[in-house]
DNA sequence: ATTAGCGCTCTCGACCTGAGAGTGCTAAAA
DNA sequence: TTTTAGCACTCTCAGGTCGAGAGCGCTAAT
């Protein structure tokens, strides 16, 4: 694998580069010519053929020039691209954009996913943080009008959650709020099963509300992820890779859908570790929804506690050099964030 | 303008459909032959040739079959097309699904932005209920860590918005529980400049509260509708009329700003009455991002206290049969639900 | 080890062509 | 006066041919 001379490198990266730049076969007359090499382009041919032999390059037919393989990518990724970090400059901007934006999680997803869409120029994936077991933290019931009471449950880590209900009879705001008290008092810090265990009060109002309560959080608990940001659809339509309509309404099928959502991120990225950053190239037998595609993705937030997925999604002649310190970066930086206003 | 025959009406209703259902021109043999009219293809010309003549129809090029003009559209929607209710099988099943879901906005709106693009077979846009000057009803402030406040406001309408503020020194819950509850007995019910004008109470908190409470309620009066819902995209991206990748680049792009829709929803519907239902049918000069697309929307919700919209946009060629009733339909229905749950 | 040169293969766009669909018009029929 | 049969005409579209060009591998010379 690793018995590739400096110059059969030094191809492959510039083929690698080529192909993502203009997402077309590239050719030896090309590659002499593009980066002035100071060989000729039937040296050029000779390695090509090399490395076509070794795996890493395909022609899509005889006659035209050279298109990287699955392996070549990855080859690219893991020992020819440059792993640096984001500028300075673009780094400065982007926590700029952090610390004008209104201090709420949504906001923060949303810039999130906006960032990573216009840095990658591909699809971006963002998942709220979500707890790995649902944790009470704050109820509210807030009289509207007759019956109706609206309840509104924070969990710990700061996801909320709302609801209608109809009582049977009337009650004050003043009822609503003392038993509100009361469950705070008793729950806080509960998981569902504690909850469930712990001793009720047996008053109507709590015989009401604790059902939905722990419906919420079961829900809570079912789900994978939070909710899921997606930005940067339109960048990806207009690659050459997704002009063909059918593939195009498959991937927005999977954007729509948030439960195929989850289920892809639950197949990929549930088992890897905070910080860690997970490229994966190809490999059509994991999402037969996106063949030919690549996922840049990375876990973020506080390890045991809350965390949430983000990551990018494109072609696999996705600009790698840049979406991957992107992410990289933006994982730190929602970490921290995260970290620092973590609800307990 | 009304002065078609009855044979005319007919087969301008039948070129309509035909064309809604094929997207191809169509012409007098394929009329004669697939609806079994009496008379030949020679007379069918002759009236299609008047119809042209009447711009209801027009030709892509000299010897192809008839396509309706915008102007075809209008009358067939106004004049020909049957404005039959939802058959009471679907209303059945459509009250069915939203009985079944739990309580709550969000999910209604999916919901409804669910059923609206699968009936219709095109691009669904719903937004949640927002109400006209927004007014405040609860406060909550939950302590998390540290100095970390976690505040969560709560509009009358039942709009619900979450922020973390970090205070200068900490503050324990029952402080916080303290300075809300005094709040919401202050400020319920009242308007952004009726709390500006309200003396406020004096402590630190209130003073650190108060600025994001009346600037969320503005950031609530700036918009113009509440989170918007959007379903079946990929319904669309099928359709011929937007197999060209720049039209549906254009599309995804308006999809995925809010501020886009915001627009294009504020120009078309804002003054339109509750219950009216609007049909926009072609009308370049409205949506440059969308040529030669229709519109179906419809006003929901408690007149002067809080409205939504909701609709379906596609291709001019759309189901106009399906797509108006059901707009219609669930209009009325989500206007329902609101009333009978609305938050005041 | 490199390279110039050559023959080979394959794609792609241009061009042509015939089939087919649909029209408008005219003259005859109803 | 209205309808219809027939016909000439126009335009699109799919298929086929063809030459230019790109790129390759191979070989023989450097």
């Amino acid at each position: 694998m690793k018995d590739l001379s400096k110059r059969q490198k030094m191809l492959l990266m510039m083929v690698v580069r080529d192909y993502i730049d203009t997402a077309q076969p590239v050719g030896s007359r090309r590659l002499v010519e593009r980066y002035h090499l100071g060989i000729s382009s039937a040296t050029v041919r000779n390695e090509l053929a090399a490395l076509t032999e070794m795996g890493y390059l395909r022609q899509p037919h005889t006659s035209a020039g050279r298109v990287p393989t699955e392996e070549g990518y990855r080859y690219f990724v893991s020992e020819l691209m440059n792993q640096a970090e984001l500028p300075p400059s673009v780094q400065h901007t982007i926590r700029h954009q952090f610390f004008q934006a209104r201090q709420e999680i949504g906001q923060w997803m949303h810039l999130a996913a906006s960032i990573l869409a216009h840095q990658s120029q591909a699809v971006s994936l963002v998942t709220a943080p979500h707890p790995q077991k649902a944790r009470f933290k704050h109820l509210e019931l807030i009289s509207t009008q007759g019956r109706q009471v609206l309840m509104v449950l924070v969990l710990v880590g700061g996801e909320v959650s709302q609801q209608l209900l109809t009582l049977a009879e009337p009650v004050t705001q003043e009822q609503l709020s003392q038993t509100a008290t009361r469950m705070n008092r008793i729950y806080e810090g509960m998981s569902v099963d504690e909850i469930a265990a712990a001793p009720a009060p047996q008053d109507a109002l709590t015989g009401d509300v604790l059902p939905l309560v722990l419906q919420d959080m079961r829900n809570a608990d079912e789900r994978v992820a939070g909710e899921i940001y997606i930005d940067g659809i339109s960048n990806v339509l207009a690659d050459p890779e997704f002009t063909d309509s059918e593939n195009a309404r498959r991937a927005l099928r999977l954007f729509e859908e948030e439960s195929l959502l989850q289920d892809l991120l639950s197949r990929t990225i549930l088992d890897s570790h905070v910080g860690a950053l997970q490229v994966l190239i190809g490999g059509d037998e994991m999402w037969e929804e996106l063949p030919q595609c690549s996922l840049v993705l990375a876990r973020y937030g506080v390890p045991g506690e809350t965390t949430g997925t983000l990551g990018v999604l494109g072609p696999m002649r996705m600009p790698y050099a840049k979406a991957i310190p992107t992410v990289r970066f933006m994982s730190d930086l929602l970490s921290n964030l995260i970290v620092s206003h973590f609800v307990v």
